[in-house]
DNA sequence: CTCATTTATGTAACCGGTTACACTCATTGT
DNA sequence: ACAATGAGTGTAACCGGTTACATAAATGAG
C-alpha cells in the first residue's frame, strides 16, 4: 500500500500539501491539487486510518454490545444504530455479552484500548462505577441502570400493565406471568406491572409468576408444568415474545385452544409474532426508533453537542392479535 | 489516559523496558518488572491498541459483512464468527450491504482502511476483480463467487433435490418453488435442483417458479397469486425458510389446510421453523458450524497457516416436521 | 584471568498520518 | 515605496506504541 511519503515524492510535494489536498484544508494551488490527485490514483494510495485515528484520537468507530445478537429483538436494533450512525461515517464493533459481567466488561475493556468514540450498551450486569469509569461517551439501551448514564428505555411497568388489563379484558380470570431472569432490570419492571394489576386479586399466588429466563425453550417448559398444575390459568403475559411463543408450543402440545382457552400476549413486537399460529399479541415496542435514537444520542456526546435530554422513554403499542382475540 | 511514556518516568525506566514488559519479551529483571507493573496500575495504564496497530500493522480485528442482519440466518452466522474470533482475540465491525454493489464496496473500502485483518463476505454483488483487487485474505459464506476466493458453501443443489424429492415422496403430484433473488446465486442453486427433479415432468410449467426475494411479506403475496391461479398446486419448495413461512400465511389465509392439500419445505434451518404452526420442514444447514469454519479458515489465512482445503461444502440436512408430515 | 555469553536496560528510529510554524511571493492599500 | 495581508508550500514535531542496535554488567567456561 503507497504511503503519503510515496505520493509527495512522487508529485515532487511534501506530506503537507498532500495531506491539505487530503483533507481539503488549508491553502493548495489548483495545478499542484490535480497533480496530487492524479499521483494518488496512478499509486491507489488510499490513507491510513490507523495512522489519522492515532493522531486525531478519534477512530469513527462505535461499539455496540448485546447480550445476544441471535434474540431477535438486537438484530433490529443493531440495524438501526448501523443505520445512523453509517451515515455520519461511523462503523461499528459488535460484541456479545451473554450477560455475563466478565465478557462485559472484557468488551468494554477492548473498545477503550481500541479508542471507539463511543459505546452502546443494550446489556448491564456491571456495577455503576464500571461504567462511570471509562471516559467514553455511551448511551444504554434496553435497561435504565442509572440516573447519570443517558438512557433509552421503553415503558415497561406500563406496557405490562396495559398487557394484563387487556387479558382481562377480554375476560381472563387467572392470570399467569412467565418472567425473564432476575438480573435483568426490565424483567423485573414488567413483572411489577403484573402485579400492579392481579398481586391484590383473591386468586393469585405467587406460583403464578414462573421463570423462563427470556428463551422460548425454558419458558415452554415452565409453561408445561405450569399449566399442568393450574388448569384453571386461562390467560398468560409472557415477559417477552419469544417466551411467549414458548407458551404457544407448550399450549399447542397439552391440547389446550388458543385463544379461547388459553390467551397469550407477549412483549417487544419482534417479527416473529407474525408467524406464529395464531399471531401473537403483544406489546410493541418501537425498536428501530430506539436504535436510531440512541444512535444519534450518542453520536450527539460524540461530537459534544448540546443535549436536550439525555433520558428517553418510549410508550409501547398494545397490538391484538389471534393469540388474544377471542369471538 | 496515560502512556507508555508515562509510566516510565514515573517508574524510573525506559518506554522500551515498560513494552518489554507490557509484551513479556526480551530481557527484565524480576524487580524491575514489579515496579512497572505497580506503576501501571497505579496510573491506570492501558496500552493504546492503535499505536500499537499502525507499528504492527494488524489490528486484531475483522470485517463482517452480510446482506442484513436482520435476516435470521445471519445472526446464528454471525455468532459463531464472533464466538471463534473473540477467543483468538479479534473483534468484528458488523457491515450490512442489502445486497447493493455500491454498499458492499465503500464496505471494502473502509474496512481496507480500517486496516482489519480479514474479511468475511456474506454477500456478493461484486466482480471478481475488485475482491481481488483488495490485498486482504477474505472468505466468502454461503455464495461461491470464483475458485480463486476461499469459500464455505452448502450443497444448494442437492439439497433442493432431496426437497423437492421429499414433496414427491409424501405424494405431491404438483410442485411449485419460490425462488429467491436472481443475482443470488444460491438462490439459483435451489432454483435449478428444483427443475433437476421436476423441469421434465409432464405438468411442469414455468408458472411455478415465482419470484420471492428471500423475504416473508413478498413470498406470502407471491404465493396468494400463484395458489389463486394454480389450486391444483399440491406441494411447495421455497427457496428458504422466511419465504416458507410467507407461504404458510398464504394458506392460512386461503383456507387451505397444511400439510394435507400443501405440503410446504423451507430451506436454511432457522429457529423460526419451530415457532410456525405446522412447524416447517426444511433443509437445515449446519450455520452455527459454516461461521466456525469461516472465521477458522480467516484466521489461518491471516495467519498465513498451511491451508488444507480453501473451499469446503457442507451438506444440508432434511428435517420433517409438520408442514410436510401427513397422516 | 580472559573472553564469550547471557542478562538488563536505554536511545532513537519507525509506523503513516496531521498540523504548528516558518518562509516566500504576490497583492493591496496608503 | 513600504507595510500588511493572503496564497502556496515545506520542515519537523507529534500521536503512542515497537524494536533494532548499542552499551554495560554479570556469569561462566576454559
Amino acid at each position: 500500500m503507497a504511503t503519503m511519503r510515496e505520493v509527495a515524492k512522487k508529485a515532487g510535494v511534501s506530506v503537507a500539501t498532500v495531506s491539505r489536498v487530503l483533507n481539503s484544508n488549508g491553502y493548495v494551488n489548483d495545478e499542484t491539487r490535480k497533480k496530487v490527485l492524479e499521483t494518488m490514483d496512478a499509486l491507489k494510495y488510499k490513507p491510513n486510518n490507523v495512522a489519522r485515528s492515532l493522531f486525531k484520537k478519534q477512530t469513527k468507530t462505535i461499539g455496540l454490545i448485546v447480550p445476544d445478537i441471535t434474540n431477535p429483538f438486537f438484530p433490529q436494533l443493531a440495524r438501526a444504530v448501523e443505520d445512523v450512525t453509517n451515515e455520519k461515517g461511523y462503523t461499528i464493533i459488535l460484541g456479545n455479552s451473554d450477560e455475563k459481567p466478565e465478557k462485559e466488561q472484557r468488551y468494554l475493556d477492548i473498545l477503550e484500548q481500541k479508542y471507539v468514540d463511543g459505546i452502546i450498551m443494550a446489556t448491564n450486569t456491571l456495577p455503576i462505577e464500571h461504567i462511570k469509569l471509562l471516559d467514553k461517551p455511551i448511551v444504554v439501551v434496553d435497561r435504565a441502570i442509572h440516573a447519570d448514564v443517558p438512557t433509552i428505555v421503553v415503558q415497561n411497568r406500563k406496557g405490562a400493565k396495559a398487557a394484563v388489563n387487556h387479558l382481562k379484558g377480554i375476560g381472563c380470570q387467572r392470570i399467569a406471568h412467565i418472567k425473564g431472569p432476575e438480573h435483568v432490570d426490565n424483567a423485573n419492571e414488567r413483572c411489577q406491572g403484573y402485579l400492579d394489576i392481579v398481586g391484590t386479586e383473591p386468586w393469585f399466588t405467587p406460583e403464578f409468576v414462573v421463570d423462563g429466563n427470556y428463551t422460548t425453550k425454558e419458558s415452554y417448559h415452565a409453561a408445561v408444568k405450569l399449566l399442568r398444575n393450574h388448569p384453571e390459568i386461562d390467560g398468560i403475559f409472557a415477559g417477552n415474545d419469544l417466551m411467549a411463543t414458548g407458551v404457544l408450543k407448550a399450549a399447542h402440545e397439552l391440547g389446550i385452544s388458543i385463544p379461547d382457552e388459553l390467551a397469550v400476549i407477549g412483549f417487544d413486537g419482534i417479527d416473529m409474532c407474525e408467524t406464529t399460529h395464531p399471531e401473537l399479541s403483544t406489546l410493541a415496542q418501537p425498536i428501530y426508533q430506539i436504535g436510531e435514537a440512541a444512535a444519534e444520542l450518542l453520536i450527539d456526546l460524540i461530537e459534544k453537542k448540546q443535549i436536550s435530554e439525555s433520558f428517553k422513554e418510549y410508550p409501547v403499542d398494545l397490538i391484538i392479535r389471534g393469540s388474544t382475540k377471542r369471538t
